[in-house]
RNA sequence: GGCCCCGUAGCUCAGCGGAUAGAGCAGCAGCCUUCUAAGCUGUUGGUCGCAGGUUCAAUUCCUGCCGGGGUCGCCA
């Protein structure tokens, strides 16, 4: 239920009656009419651009074409003022009535407001995470964790079947390094003295586990063979720990995969999936064997010049074919990666987003070449790269050096400060954004803060019910209320002061906030809705210290009462879902 | 050098085709015998990096510059 939505339709009726017999034009087209709550709350509740976009096809100018559309509207018995103002803009002003009939059913609706069925079932794939399982998560993995996880509810919560999926790089060079530091934590199990890692190696004492388990499964069997036996065995072991490892620290942000997705299962168990991959490419004529130049940049000594199978991705718009093969004839990373999105693509879905960190910035043109070429443009692939996080601690950037030791984890940071912070400051930020995190800042109990700001709003609202609950005991509030009970709405026509009705107007854009940052991938769009909601609502709980008439619970007037803590309720139902979509707790009261 | 992201109030950032460009912080002036003042109200402050172009309309789209950051390979 979308008051937006419902007017469009009523504006494009509008439209559709006054264009054709009164301009001439049988089928003015009205895909860019959209209706909107105006910047200034002065101009109206809703806006209409409409007569600004037909009138050139219409023959006349904006203001004419208005005027017609607003004689229309001015009759519908819902619109209580009908303005035309600027360039051309239709303001309209709808009856209280209409606004407490939309609050009655938003109340009705419960939980399920907001949500939509925009994405009409669509299968949606959010790729994120998928982070090298050769060590825990740090800060900039959180970033990417949160984003897609807040951005795969939000599809799901506008009719999308999402799928939440992490690649597992578990097949090349670095899970066999990963290996090789596992192998010298075990035979430090074993009772040697292995001093300082060598460089080249993983030194993280995160390793010192997978060695006991070594030591412990294996005894010194492992030590006696040459590194091609032992490596497969300890590698395997070793990855399965940094793969629980990664679940935990993301179960500790209560971000949960449906499907992990093992690069190495590609080219497992008798098949080939990335042959075949290629395969399908090269029917599409989208593989051919050529020279690249050389690289920019720095000087390269290995370097050289040779034929080389190349995915054609300039056709698509990157800016260089992109090797399939390296000159030992094995699978480059990249070719692994077409197999698993064309896997992806085989499974159904036309539309995936991968979310990547921004050191993946200059992997996004062939990605999105490839998911272009295999599909022949019937799928799309949209790619977040999510800008770096800087951890901050009074003010000064926490120093993150290469050696274990003072090396910030996700996990660290979800330990000291709680989920709802990271969670919530994650996604408080377009992603396109470098992003600050001052773990000072971050647990602030104040207003300064975000999170705490929005969470408190919605304790606030279950501090009016608890308070509600003892006026229910001198006689004069409805007891249905105060146990939200909310299939009966109580009468709402008591809501009529200035404040109330702009919360009611706020918790209408709701529908629309949830389907536009879903539609943009852009969940930030919802924290900052978040945070406005909140704003208003604090601001009238405080025009209730200033008139005390106001205020949610007035005793002298058990009508308004009844009405005003219908709204509270809807309030806490927006706020709640709202966070919930963000992964965000939505507390009872403040602690 | 190529590509990507960012340049909006003193600071941190929203807005990304519409009407007088917004919010928070900082500054200034106010509001607690009160549903948690853990909050609220008012106010000061802007050539939306620069220059062109498209459009009825550009902070928003396009091109080129100028700053800042990231990235470049048969790595993953």
């Amino acid at each position: 239920m979308n008051v937006f939505e419902v007017f469009t339709g009523r504006v494009v009726a509008a439209v559709q009656k006054v264009v054709p017999a009164e301009f001439g034009v049988a089928a003015p087209d009205v895909s860019r009419v959209v209706v909107e709550p105006p910047r200034d709350a002065a101009h109206g509740e809703l806006s209409t651009n409409a007569a600004m976009v037909l009138a050139k096809a219409a023959g006349t100018n904006p203001r004419a074409l208005a005027n017609r559309l607003a004689a229309v509207l001015g009759d519908d018995p819902d619109v209580a003022k009908v303005e035309i103002a600027g360039p051309g803009f239709i303001n309209l002003t709808l009856k209280p009535a209409y606004w407490h009939g939309f609050l009655a059913n938003l109340l009705r609706l419960g939980t399920d407001y907001g949500r939509s069925q925009v994405g009409r079932g669509a299968k949606v794939n959010v790729e994120y995470v998928s982070a090298n399982p050769t060590g825990p998560l740090h800060v900039g993995h959180g970033r990417g964790a949160v984003v897609g996880d807040a951005m795969a509810s939000l599809l799901a919560a506008t009719g999308h079947e999402v799928t939440r999926e992490y690649y597992v790089n578990d097949a090349g060079g670095q899970v066999d390094v990963l290996a090789r530091s596992a192998f010298l934590r075990y035979r430090e199990a074993l009772g040697e003295t292995i001093g300082a890692i060598p460089a080249g190696l993983y030194p993280g004492d995160y390793l010192v586990p997978v060695g006991e388990a070594l030591a412990r499964v294996h005894g010194p069997t492992l030590l006696g063979l040459g590194e091609a036996e032992w490596l497969p065995v300890v590698r395997q072991t070793a990855i399965d720990m940094m793969m629980d490892l990664i679940r935990e620290d993301l179960a500790a942000l209560n971000i949960r995969h449906d499907v992990f997705f093992s690069e190495k299962s590609l080219t497992s168990g008798g098949t080939d999936r990335i042959a075949e991959a290629i395969a399908a490419f090269r029917a599409r004529d989208l593989v051919h064997v050529g020279r690249l130049p050389p690289p920019k940049g720095e000087p390269s000594e290995d370097w050289e010049d040779r034929e080389q199978t190349l995915f054609r991705s300039t056709a698509f718009g990157d800016d260089s074919d992109r090797a399939l093969l390296k000159s030992d004839g094995s699978y480059t990373y990249f070719a692994g990666d077409i197999a698993y999105h064309y896997d992806k693509y085989l499974r159904g879905f036309r539309s995936m987003i991968d979310v990547l960190g921004a050191d993946h910035g200059g992997y996004v043109k062939r990605l999105r070449a490839a998911v272009t070429g295999m599909s022949g443009g019937e799928a799309t692939l949209d790619v977040k790269v999510c800008q770096l996080v800087r951890l901050l601690r009074n003010g000064e950037p926490v120093k993150m050096g290469k050696r274990a030791g003072n090396f910030v984890t996700l996990r660290d940071v979800v330990d000291e400060v709680g989920v709802d912070p990271v969670r919530f400051m994650m996604v408080y930020r377009t992603s396109d954004a470098p992003l600050d995190f001052d773990f000072a800042r971050v647990t602030e109990q104040s207003k300064d803060n975000a999170v705490f700001y929005v969470q408190y709003a919605h304790a606030r609202t279950a501090s009016v019910f608890r308070q509600a609950k003892a006026a229910v005991l001198e006689g004069f509030v409805s007891a249905y209320l105060v146990e939200r009970e909310m299939a009966v709405v109580p009468d709402l026509s008591p809501l009529a002061d200035p404040g109330e009705m702009a919360l009611v107007r706020k918790l209408a854009d709701f529908p629309r906030i949830l389907e536009s940052a879903a539609l943009a991938h852009e969940p930030h769009r919802l924290a900052f809705y978040l945070h406005e909601l909140a704003s208003d609502f604090h601001s009238q709980w405080n025009r209730g210290t200033e008139t005390p008439q106001l205020r949610f619970i007035n005793q002298a007037d058990p009508l308004s009462t009844d009405a005003r803590l219908a709204l509270v309720d809807a309030v806490r139902v927006v706020l709640s879902s709202g966070l919930a979509i963000l992964g965000v707790h939505a507390p009872e009261e403040m602690r």
